[in-house]
DNA sequence: TGCCAGGCCCTCTTTAGGGCCTT
């Protein structure tokens, strides 16, 4: 078993919100197929407006880098190519879901790929953890990293390996012998209480 | 021009407030 495909997405933006301005300024993403990383994609992209020095200092992405880099409806084209109608997966899905459907709104484009979030599965499935950043898990898990933090192929790479290494946990923890994306999906949503017998339920089903 | 988020989730809740996550 094990033909999970979903592709792992990371924004890297100047600042929170969308909706206020704010832009990408790299994406990064990782065709998982299986258990394992098949694909990459990764790219600056110009926001046409100067980042902010904290940005500067908190992704090491400066505004000399972006003045170089293409123009971002170039780059989401791209994107679009690479995601495809693969399910999408993101550490705190809600943040980088806005930016990706503002971003492909000014190319006239529309998802209907459907979201997973790997940080509200990681708040049911590993509790005790100290938090629940990406940084902290991959810590936490011991999850396969190369030490770099807030650029976005970094960041997709280690939210891939944190989700599938929460698909491997379910299938040990619970004998559920095929994780899919639903099941995933529906971790993500079930009462945190109830998800125990959610998945020894799901043992038998799936 | 400047405004500056939003969804989840807990609790001393539901006629609400605040911490956690993302940049």
């Amino acid at each position: 078993m094990g033909n999970f495909t979903a592709v792992v997405i990371d924004f890297e933006t100047t600042g929170l919100s969308p909706g206020y301005g704010d832009r990408t300024i790299e994406v990064g993403a990782v065709l998982v197929s299986g258990n394992r990383i098949v694909d990459r994609f990764q790219s600056l992209m110009n926001p046409g407006m100067r980042v902010s020095g904290f940005i500067e200092e908190y992704t090491g992405i400066t505004n000399t880098m972006l003045s170089t880099a293409p123009a971002i409806k170039e780059v989401m084209a791209q994107l679009k190519s690479f995601i495809g109608q693969h399910h999408l997966v993101a550490h705190n899905a809600s943040f980088d879901s806005r930016f990706l459907d503002a971003e492909f709104k000014r190319i006239d484009h529309r998802r209907t790929n459907e979201f997973a979030c790997s940080m509200l599965a990681s708040r049911r499935l590993y509790p005790e953890a100290p938090n629940h950043r990406l940084e902290t898990l991959v810590h936490y898990k011991k999850l396969k990293t190369d030490g770099v933090h807030h650029r976005a192929l970094a960041d997709a790479e280690m939210t891939a390996h944190l989700w599938l290494n929460m698909i491997a946990d379910i299938k040990a923890t619970y004998g559920v012998r095929d994780v899919p994306f639903k099941l995933m999906q529906q971790v993500t949503k079930v009462p945190k209480k109830g998800l125990h017998d959610f998945l020894l339920k799901k043992a038998t089903q799936y």
